[in-house]
RNA sequence: GGCGGCGUAGCCAAGUGGCUAAGGCAGAGGUCUGCAAAACCUUCAUUCAUCGGUUCAAAUCCGAUCGCCGCCUCCA
């Protein structure tokens, strides 16, 4: 049973499915006028986890999540940039693309476009005009918000409290100042589709109800976003969507926390943002994907150079208990029948614990999405499973391959849903830990002098030695000497 | 001003009524190692912002206080 906590009742909920082993999914993306900054990366990157939770569970998932390429600032950009609005979105889906596949998340089932479902949108206005839940004014149409008397209900406002601390400037020609623009009429130059009143295009909150409606239906299971756009933008999504259909718009509100920087919201106004490229210049995309689900999706998440080090330090401490088992199970044949009855007893509760940590964390993962505890019992098994690779030149042998096969097995299995630890340990440290490090010498040198330094040590010359592991540090890199060779990482 | 949330060890972070308050990072001591690191072992919160209350029992529920943050304007 999953349970999820839903803003709409302010509370933890059993998922229970329109229809029964189906999930309809709507998140919203991103407006595609710049490149997205972590904040983005976060919705993202739960987003994408959650869909492919419930269909390790067995759910026919159907997940959506949309690209706003019309509006204002796409407008602003396109005059700055000297291109079209059309090119500056096409841009920054391809940008946005990239950082997805970088983080390791997939592509939704459907990424519709605000611009594709213009006459979609054009059918929901209409619709509320013609029962009086909207009107229009000179080309523009708003929505008449006290014509839905639930207004309110999900970010938990009355209209009076919206009307006491409104800081918007009032357009006098809209019957209520909480009205919200349904269709703006284009000024000249301005992108701009044929409507029923006159040239211009969407507001933002109609694409999500137009496009939620096409492709998933007028109620479905989930939607999901960041904790800012409760108010206004779902609000008013469910206000426009239900009073189009009578009918409820969706069953599960989820959103997520915000990307904070110093304890404070990582955001455009602000300038304290960082873009998802600019970190993974620095950063292994899968550290940042850690570093994100390491922190329950709902809190707020502290971006500090600390934290992308500490996943990373956990990235480390994995591969290097794969590489354990790896070393261990490579060349070794599967015993024969029945190896668990070799396994003595005081491996018996490693053995239970390995078996059992797909339930486990699908426990963790059943409430709300506890992705951090999860983590948490990753790296409990990794430190057992350790400790029995420490000793393991006294287990039976088979016994151990039993073991150890099957924690390959179980770690296999949580990482494949999480999207990390899934990669082999020689090119997470070849490779992942590469990209924020300052190694300066080209790897065939480092391979090189490392050579060189081992005949050196061979011949007990560790003067020599030391002197080459004294150029590698200088250039960054860092050696380590082990039982079966040298292995050198990024400082 | 209205509404919502948060405050757990040096740092990050689970836990929301009842077994020893997960896990990670950093730190300390040890085993190992030419040196170093990794790995392993040991250690690291009688206590959950503060003060009251409810309860046989609270980090967890209630109230007050202090501090921080978010939304109310585009925002993931």
């Amino acid at each position: 049973m999953i349970k999820l906590y839903n803003t709409l009742s302010g509370k933890k909920e059993e998922f229970i499915p329109i229809n029964p082993g189906r999930v309809t999914m709507y998140a919203c993306g991103v407006t595609v006028y710049d490149y997205s900054h972590l904040g983005h990366a976060r919705g993202a990157v739960i987003f994408d986890l959650v869909q492919r939770y419930f269909r390790r569970k067995g759910f026919d998932v159907k997940y959506v999540r949309n690209f706003t390429d019309v509006d204002d600032k796409i407008i602003n950009r396109a005059l700055q940039e000297g291109i079209t609005p059309s090119e500056v979105a096409h841009k920054y889906i391809e940008a946005y693309q990239e950082d997805m596949k970088r983080l390791g998340v997939g592509r939704p089932d459907v990424e519709p476009k605000a611009t594709e479902h213009i006459s979609e949108m054009i059918e929901v206005i209409r619709g509320l005009i013609a029962k009086e839940h909207a009107y229009v004014l000179d080309g523009d149409v708003y929505f008449r918000v006290t014509s839905f008397k639930e207004y309110g209900r999900l970010s938990k406002r009355n209209i009076e409290d919206l009307k006491a601390g409104a800081r918007v400037e009032v357009d006098e020609r809209k019957t209520d100042p909480l009205d919200f623009a349904l269709w703006k009429a284009s000024k000249p130059g301005e992108p701009a589709w044929e409507s029923p009143w006159g040239p211009g295009r969407p507001g933002w909150h109609i694409e999500c109800s137009a496009m939620g409606f096409k492709h998933l239906g007028e109620t479905f299971d989930i939607h999901a976003g960041g904790k800012d756009l409760i108010f206004p933008h779902h609000e008013n999504e469910i206000a426009q969507s239900e009073a189009f259909s009578g009918k409820k718009f969706v069953n599960y509100w989820i959103h997520n926390g915000f990307v904070n920087i110093n304890q404070e919201k990582m955001s455009k106004s602000l300038g304290n943002f960082f873009t998802i490229r600019e970190i993974l210049d620095q950063y292994d995309g899968e550290i940042v994907r850690l570093f994100l689900l390491s922190t329950h999706y709902r809190s707020p998440i502290d971006f500090s150079d600390t934290n992308l080090k500490d996943a990373r330090a956990g990235l480390d401490r994995f591969y290097t208990m794969k590489e354990g088992i790896s070393k261990f199970v490579a060349g070794k044949k599967a015993p024969g029948s029945r190896p668990e009855e070799l396994i003595e007893t005081t491996d018996r509760h490693l053995y239970e614990k390995i078996l059992t940590l797909p339930k486990a964390f699908e426990e963790a993962m059943d409430d709300d999405f506890n992705t951090a505890f999860a983590i948490g019992l990753i790296y409990d098994l990794v430190r057992d499973v350790n400790k029995f690779l420490a000793e393991v030149d006294k287990k039976n042998e088979d016994a151990a391959y039993s073991i150890l096969s099957s924690a390959a097995a179980s770690f296999e299995n949580v990482s494949r849903t999480l999207g990390i630890f899934l990669r082999q340990p020689e090119e997470w440290f070849k490779k992942g830990r590469l990209g924020d490090s300052k190694v300066t010498i080209p790897v065939e040198r480092i391979e090189e002098l490392i050579h060189l330094r081992n005949e050196a040590r061979a011949k007990k010359n560790w003067a020599e030695a030391d002197r080459i592991r004294k150029t590698l540090d200088e250039g960054g890199v860092e050696l380590f000497d082990r039982a079966d060779g040298t292995v050198w990482k990024p400082k």
